[in-house]
DNA sequence: TAATCAGTTAGAATGAGTCTAATCCGCAAG
DNA sequence: CTTGCGGATTAGACTCATTCTAACTGATTA
């Protein structure tokens, strides 16, 4: 685990972060790579834990400091639940989330247009949404290793 | 404002708190008489500033352990939008969350049963879900003077 | 009356997240 | 090369919504 960026992730990271302003660093590259390696929804303590591994040094203020960078230029997506840890999620498809009641394990699940757009449908005139976040609170077969 | 609770309303907390085994108290009334005077998603300190304005004792523990008895028995619902503080809403309707990015006013939406079901025929098989929740970010034109 | 027990209360504790101020470091000007 | 600059990183202090604790209240029961 925690395998290396692809050319094209890289890639990814640079372009977002220098159309708005900001610089690749080894620690922002750690952050982004523990992102992608396991798409498990994973809170800024088990971002810093994993990128510790790889770069003992880093601080949890930097977890912090990249996870919102990221977030600001549109490379990650935050994920709340009721009141618990901010999870960090790099999948920038349209998509709701699934929490698991027993494992606590956060899935992706896939929003099609048709849906969005039933959603758009019900907000009265005069009323203009940018985001919307659909989550779902239940219990998933534990039918997949791969946690997404 | 802060109008007295109806019978029917007195009748509605009654019964879901004896139905789960606790009691009618003033504290507990005057705390549900002001979520249902205004329905506009208070903050507890919200509820506990206007609590206090007919119940000068009432302490802040108390509103959160109020809050907290009507979120089990199934009285009202909490509102959680990103890591602001957590709100509360009477309405057991079926309904999505709208937040003005602007004012902050959070208004009810409401939910028909087919969008309910289209949202739930994205989950794949496996996955039973009990609770969902729909949040809208974005603005509304400030039309109506009841916050709702 | 005395015991019981849910509810209330003030204040302490918790903990995720934010802020601050010092330091680091890559880069460009001199 | 040095030096200066500015963004990034860092440790630790701080915030503040929420939770916890332990004492108290007051109604009900034995
Ligand atoms: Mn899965
Ligand atoms: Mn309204
Ligand atoms: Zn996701
Ligand atoms: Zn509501």
């Amino acid at each position: 685990m925690i395998r290396n960026l692809t050319e094209q992730d890289k890639e990814h990271l640079q372009e977002a972060l220098v159309k708005s302003g900001q610089k690749v660093t080894p620690q922002r590259e750690a952050v982004f790579t523990v992102l992608l390696a396991e798409r498990d929804h994973p809170t800024v303590d088990e971002v810093f834990n994993r990128a510790r591994e790889v770069m003992p040094g880093l601080s949890l203020a930097t977890v912090y400091n990249c996870l919102e960078t990221f977030v600001g230029c549109g490379l990650v997506r935050q994920v709340n639940h009721e009141r618990e840890s901010t999870r960090y999620c790099p999948n920038l498809a349209p998509h709701a989330h699934f929490r698991d009641k027993e494992t606590g394990q956060v899935h992706d699940i896939e929003l099609p247009p048709e849906v969005m757009k039933s959603l758009r449908s019900i907000l009265p005139p005069g009323f203009d949404s940018e985001v919307i976040e659909i989550s779902f609170l239940g219990r998933a077969q534990a039918k997949d290793t791969h946690s997404n």
